[in-house]
DNA sequence: TAATAAAGTTAGACTAATCTAATAAATAAA
DNA sequence: TTTATTTATTAGATTAGTCTAACTTTATTA
């Protein structure tokens, strides 16, 4: 059985390999990701090691085992069970499921978490866009691009964001943005990459930084025209 | 906030109170329902005592302060609410949502147990018949006697249970008993009060052990007839 | 390539919650 | 009422997870 931090640590660093693929995770970028220190972090990654759960040498990159991969998939899981029953069924606003599924991701029960995954009829993907692996830890991958990604006069629609901060997920809201919304990019300033976007008919203005952080899947690639960077298809 | 721990003090404090009225707690007492050492819960009573939610004098009995009875009386509520949440939605069985509303009950959200409670149309007994707290911290009380007080030839209907081990529980199944069954005492041995019961057509032996750990309200009562020691009621 | 910076590790300390063993106070029994 | 027993408290140790400060290794760059 893991601990609560153990959880904590497995999801980081499986979180850290999806960002950037097999390079292996540094010990200060999981203790930031972790909010820690990095001797703090570093302490754990013996334990971790210990329990087979991490590999690496000492000063290398750290890399899960096939058993640690599976336990922090798990964590995962359960996370975005939770947060979509949190969505669907009481009701919470989209930007308020994460941090109260940090909590309920480390309820320890295989059987609630299947019974939860069945009250919600198999859901695939989260409030936020993310796919939730299913029993197997198997898990549909949706390619996104940003809307940084997307050429003017271009129209998407937001299928997720990357970034999960109540601050963040609270100011696109304010934008009017959501889950699935379409989105037109009417125009993009050459020197600060100042996007203008029309969603529901309203213009707004938004910062590069802000697009870089809405995942999603362009139109013109659903019609199969060419596209800007990677190819989006849903599933 | 307080921690998991503080929070399982509280709520055994709360639950000794509950059994024995007003007499105050005693440390060795605490210790054994919390299934730490003395020494373990008299560390932790001096800090809640610092956090002025118990008062006692040193060799004293213990009791909780108003604050720390309100607090008690939320982790009561969370865990009730919780395990009706896993029988009616997640159709758990009645003898497993005890131990998994042990974790449940630790997770900290005031709105997120208002959202449950109102999900599950504000339940005022959970599965095993124990009232749940509403959000003021007001909860229904039914004056229940054990099925060991009632008399012979009487009948009766099982509204809760005392002793909520997942032993007890599931040996109360296989003897075909869930609440809000009606049991029938067909006779009752002098010598070992050994009693042979009645459920849905079936007959089964129990041992007094058994039939003081089932609470029922007397039928005799409901109608006005005289019944043995406490008068049952409903709300 | 040598100097500097960044990343990673170690040592020693702290807190919360627990333990064991010893001691003190209160209660029950002789 | 003295003794024995139960109950409560204290002192000192342990573990998990964290920290700071110092040190080592690897990477960068002048």
């Amino acid at each position: 059985m893991l601990s609560y931090t153990e959880e904590n640590y497995l999801k980081a660093l499986l979180k850290i390999s999806f960002a950037h693929g097999d390079l292996g995770v540094g010990t200060n970028e999981l203790a930031t990701v972790l909010a820690v220190k990095p001797a703090t972090a570093n302490d754990m990654l013996k334990k971790l090691k210990e329990k087979e759960l991490v590999d690496y040498e000492k000063y290398g990159k750290i890399r899960l085992t096939s058993s640690g991969k599976k336990r922090g998939i798990d964590v995962i899981r359960k996370h975005r069970l939770w947060e979509t029953f949190l969505y669907k069924k009481l009701e919470f606003s989209w930007d308020e499921v994460h941090e109260l599924a940090e909590q309920l991701e480390h309820i320890q029960s295989e059987k609630l978490v299947d019974k939860l995954d069945k009250f919600l009829d198999y859901p695939e993907f989260d409030p936020h866009g993310d796919p939730i692996p299913n029993k197997k830890g198997e898990l549909k991958v949706q390619f996104k691009k940003t809307l940084a990604d997307v050429a003017v006069g271009s129209s998407c629609k937001m299928v997720a964001v990357k970034d999960n901060s109540s601050s963040f997920l609270q100011y696109v809201v304010k934008v009017g943005l959501g889950i699935n919304n379409e989105i037109l990019v009417v125009s993009k300033q050459d020197y600060d990459a100042l996007m203008v976007i029309k969603v529901n008919g309203v213009k707004s203005s938004v910062s590069q930084k802000f697009a870089e952080n809405i995942f999603v899947v362009c139109n013109n690639c659903i019609v199969g025209k060419s596209c800007p960077k990677t190819k989006c298809e849903i599933k």
